[in-house]
DNA sequence: TTGATAATCGAACATACGTTCAATATATTA
DNA sequence: TAATATATTGAACGTATGTTCGATTATCAA
């Protein structure tokens, strides 16, 4: 379906047997940014195992070897990097929560700490963040991303959320979970999109305006909850 | 890939040559009922001609001769429901104008036209509308996605955005724009999820509550456009 | 030094895919 | 009524897909 397109790393010698300086975690991280790559423009099932094999310089049994089948080898793409999201955020929420002593953290605060990582990695950060996050956005939307998405991320959520309905204890619980989904959805959109901008920019020496995009996320979603929260809480 | 799920529609006499009844409309319209349904939860690349031949009842050959290759089936999908909705919102935005006379429209009227056409049919219009607007939200993050969203909803999308504008003239354009991408991002997020949980209360006989979805999705965003024009304009 | 384990290759398997085509039966038109 | 256009079938073509397997070479432990 799809010619050669990009092939990370150098290529190993292709004669038969285990290669000289062959070591597990060479291979497998060449495969896994190959396949983020290809994931994040082509879809699951858009992408093939040939594609990914030939991309990262291998036979096409190597990456059975490593990973298994195919759905495996997609949740180790989504894993790998999800471990660093959720401590990012986790972290920024303790200090929040230990800066705000007694009172409950400001909802600014709070959108500012889930947002920032994202956005830093999507719009700044290495090549194979930028596929990450592109591919995250890809997810939101699909019942297999959804499925992945809530197996790596739910709980990091879940947490969040709770804040915000201590921020806002007089809001509606189910409009504040919708709004928290609109951020989401918001910030998965802009950065992939950005991202997109930002990779092209950069092919013609551009840079992205430092943190525009990011300040407007923050602005637009903390005054979108905050709006939430002062409506009636019950009604048909 | 995938056995039989779902049938649109009767069976016809499966006997060689024309059927007697057989008018092109009727086939045509089975075959994208079905196409949409498919699409809207398996993506492009995960759908098959075979699924969607089978679903509605008819032998693959029946999909070509109607639509051609299957880039071209996808695209007669979207477009079928583009139509009604560019002129929803066209005759909304005309409404807007027309009340408002010299003065620019409200933040929270435009917001109101755009969303509640798409949102109506998300949450309370027939199956093939909820299936529409699940894969709306799918193609939202796909190259495939994007361009043929941009060829039936861009010229929609320049004249709303146009009005926010006038709406909003101390705001930098830029931030609008991102502000209107995240409201359409939030949307389609919204409903898709949504519309998954009203089919769901369907089949158990609840019913969503009426417009809390809708208003919450106004509220949150016309704040959060609101939030983007208080800021300063130029920054780094 | 020998034996087990790890990592790769090439090839094959069975299935699924999009597309095309001749054959056939109904509708429409001249 | 004869001729043409329309709508369908079943079958095939060539290619692509995910997975599996035996053979081969390197590494490491005993």
């Amino acid at each position: 379906m799809r010619t050669a397109r990009l092939r990370v790393g150098a290529d190993l010698p292709a004669r038969l047997g285990r290669p000289k300086g062959a070591t597990t975690g060479q291979t497998r991280e060449r495969i896994l940014d190959t396949a983020e790559a290809l994931f994040a423009d082509g879809g699951y099932e858009g992408t093939s195992i040939r594609d990914i094999a030939e991309g990262a310089g291998i036979g096409i049994a190597v990456v059975a070897y490593h990973f298994g089948p195919k759905e495996d080898l997609f949740d180790a793409v989504i894993a790998r990097r999800a471990g660093v999201m959720n401590e990012q955020r986790a972290r920024a929420l303790a200090d929040a929560k230990a800066k705000a002593g007694d009172h409950p953290i400001e909802v600014e605060i709070l959108v500012r700490a889930y947002v920032a990582p994202f956005v830093g990695y999507a719009l700044h950060g290495s090549a194979g963040w930028r596929n990450y996050a592109v591919l995250m956005g890809r997810l939101a939307n699909s019942p297999r991303g959804t499925a992945v998405i809530a197996r790596h991320y739910d709980a990091t959520a879940q947490s969040y959320i709770a804040a915000l309905i201590e921020s806002l204890p007089g809001a509606d619980r189910f409009a504040l979970i919708e709004g928290f989904m609109s951020m989401v959805s918001a910030m998965l959109f802009i950065c992939a999109s950005t991202g997109r901008m930002a990779s092209l920019a950069e092919t013609f020496g551009a840079a992205l305006p430092g943190n525009y995009v990011f300040d407007n996320l923050v602005q637009f979603n903390t005054a979108g909850l905050l709006a939430l929260a002062h409506r009636p809480k019950d009604q048909s």
